[in-house]
RNA sequence: GGGGGUGUAGCUCAGUUGGUUAGAGCGAUCGCCUGUCACGCGAUAGGUCGAGGGUUCGAGUCCCUUCACUCCCGCCA
């Protein structure tokens, strides 16, 4: 028998009445009532209601007992009578008379109550994580996510998967996010970098011909943090499979993650098979290449409108002249609604820096006009020609916004999800899942002017290999995909490009010589000169996915030991400062400050 | 690098137009209480109002600077 315990918090019910039980555990709760005692005894599984009264020579030192020490219990499992069962708990049938008690673990004056539902400060959460991570909701995401993981680990190897591990050490790589850096002590001057993501390796596992490789693998980039971004580090699924196309991936990640969700939440999947978005039908419909589904509302572009002679908005007019576009959200049936709801969404248009948002309801008397602001800028066939583009019916309003492309994609993505909060439009209780494809090649640096790869430079380009026109390299699509749920961007994936040749062509076009290729991904190029099979995968972010099944809006909700926004782990004081022996060991001299 | 929000007791917060000795709940300490499960009742201690400077007869409150935390933009192939 367990010197701790012969039972956990969560274990004992009527059956065990009369048992003779140790039990071991955090003091969650004291209910003293000066000659009786009531002390709730809590641990990883749940609570059990402990009893002690004045007779017992213990009762002075338990009463004086600070919350969160940890002491181990001996006494005797007493049903409750009927009118003091407590439903809440899974021991709420019994409680535990306590014959004798040991203090196994101190504990000082609490810097946070840890039985409370209050909010803390993100600062003091962090310091204290481990009184943080006793809280019943964090501690049980932090379980839901060992479960999520241990089940996909199942899923992957079910699905003939297998799971390799990659090295942390690794060399730095030119393209994308900031790399975290080592400096090599037997290497005096070189550095390694720790991995963005194993992509690289993860390709050379399917030259090394072992055909489906997973990983929950930890990936380390030094940007900026966002409430959904860990500073520093995160995990990915990370997966890739050989003789694959991109409708292979679809079917493994689809079965996977309608598991995943349906076994890990109650909420419903607006779509078993995911709906395919291209990166065009989506910039336009939801002006953003992440758009939640769950939002009914579409944006239309009706720039023709505003080229008719019959509507005379002069203002759209002119900057129609001179290249802008028009784009406008149809809300179904708001005629009733007050003028302050359009009003509003106006006033806050303004305030996301746009020009604002004009609006206008169609109504038909004996004629269709439009009622508002700038509706009598519309003629009765200008309305019915919006109304046959957008699908907009008598009684529906038309939120309108005119800019630049770049500038009315962003706020008519942004008022699309404020106009569905407004109308309270979005169901809380889906997950809605889309797979957003055909992503281009290149794209324009808004800086530079120069071609840049817009995702990843070794997708493979779509069409027949030989007949790709480079002269055109904006119209080059890639086999390049994300996989979007509820407005969260879970994943980027692609088809790679295992032909070398056809990758020198296209880093030329991104003004990279083949050089300049060989020199920077040598260890790539050459691994896929030696007979490389045609392979794709994608890596899915473990904590966005643990995010949204456990319904929170912050990365650190699901994550065990987090940094703060500036990267600093506020309990293990990391990043720290070093002595100047290990300094001169790694040969780095630092500059001194200014 | 830029913009917004927050900062008052150990924790969560209130503090009016600038005006007496800065308050409440929880927690802590002490006392009372034998059926609570957010137990109840009473008392006590606890404050560099984030920091520095300024305006003023007088600043938690107004102004400037700065720090911390947070959200967003940039960034994240």
């Amino acid at each position: 028998m367990s010197k701790y315990r012969t039972h956990n918090c969560n274990e004992l019910n009527e059956k065990n009445t009369g048992d003779n039980v140790v039990l071991s555990g955090w003091v969650n709760k004291k209910r003293d009532h000066g000659n009786l005692l009531f002390l709730d005894l809590r641990d990883n599984y749940g609570i059990t209601q402990c009893i002690i009264d004045k007779e017992n020579s213990h009762f002075v030192k338990l009463e004086r007992l600070q919350l969160e020490t940890v002491i181990r219990i001996d006494g005797k499992v007493v049903k409750r009578s009927n009118d003091s069962i407590n439903k809440e708990i899974n021991t709420g049938g019994i409680e535990v008379s306590i014959d004798s008690f040991e203090i196994l673990g101190v504990c000082r004056e609490l810097p946070l109550p840890v039985f409370s539902n209050q909010e803390y400060a993100e600062e003091i959460r962090l310091k204290y994580r481990f009184l943080d991570l006793r809280r019943k909701k964090i501690h049980e995401n932090i379980i839901l996510r060992s479960k999520v993981i241990s089940f996909i680990r199942n899923e992957m190897n079910k699905l003939g998967f297998l799971e390799f591990q990659t090295p942390i050490l690794t060399s730095s790589s030119p393209e994308g996010a900031r790399d975290f850096l080592v400096p090599s002590r037997l290497n005096p001057g070189k550095f390694y970098a720790l991995p963005q993501a194993p992509q690289q390796f993860k390709q050379l596992v399917m030259v090394s011909g072992f055909d489906k490789y997973f990983q929950i693998a930890p990936c380390f980039r030094d940007e900026d943090a966002r409430a959904d971004r860990s500073p520093g580090e995160f995990y990915q699924l990370d997966l890739e499979m050989s003789f694959v196309e991109q409708e292979d991936i679809f079917n493994v990640v689809e079965e996977l993650f309608v598991n995943t969700f349906k076994n890990f939440s109650n909420k419903r999947l607006l779509f078993n098979k995911f709906p395919r978005i291209t990166y065009k039908e989506t910039m336009l419909k939801y002006g953003s290449d992440k758009p939640d589904l769950r939002n009914p509302l579409l944006i239309n572009d009706i720039t023709d409108i505003f080229l008719r002679k019959d509507v005379s908005f002069e203002i759209f007019k002119k900057l129609v002249n001179s290249g802008s576009n028009v784009r406008c959200i149809v809300t179904k049936n708001t005629r009733d609604k007050p003028r302050s709801f359009f009003d509003n969404i106006d006033k806050w248009a303004k305030e996301q820096g746009a020009s604002g948002l004009a609006y206008f309801t169609i109504e038909k008397d004996n004629d269709i006009h439009a009622k508002g602001p700038v509706g009598k800028f519309f003629s009765k066939e200008s309305l019915n020609e919006i109304m046959s583009q957008t699908g907009a019916e008598i009684g529906d309003s038309v939120f309108l916004a005119c800019g630049k492309l770049n500038e009315l994609e962003k706020i008519t993505s942004l008022a699309r999800d404020k106009i569905a909060k407004d109308l309270n439009l979005v169901d809380e209780n889906v997950f809605a899942f889309c797979w957003i494809i055909d992503y281009p090649m290149f794209e324009i640096d808004e800086f530079s002017k120069k071609i840049k790869f817009s995702h990843n430079p070794f997708s493979m380009p779509q069409g027949d290999k030989n007949k790709i026109n480079f002269e055109k390299p904006l119209e080059i699509l890639a086999y390049q995909y994300d996989i979007v749920c509820n407005g969260i961007e879970l994943s980027s994936g692609a088809i790679r490009n295992h032909i070398p040749e056809l990758m020198y062509k296209l880093f030329n076009v991104a003004g990279y010589s083949k050089i300049d290729v060989e020199k920077k991904f040598s260890g790539m190029i050459n691994a896929l000169s030696y007979g490389a099979p045609p392979h794709g995968g994608i890596a899915p972010g473990i904590d966005r996915i643990i995010m949204l099944l456990a319904n929170e809006k912050n990365i650190r909700e699901v994550t065990m030991f987090p940094m703060n926004q500036n990267a600093q782990d506020l309990m293990m004081n990391a990043p720290s400062s070093v002595n100047e022996s290990q300094l001169k060991e790694l040969n780095l001299s630092l500059k001194t400050k200014k």
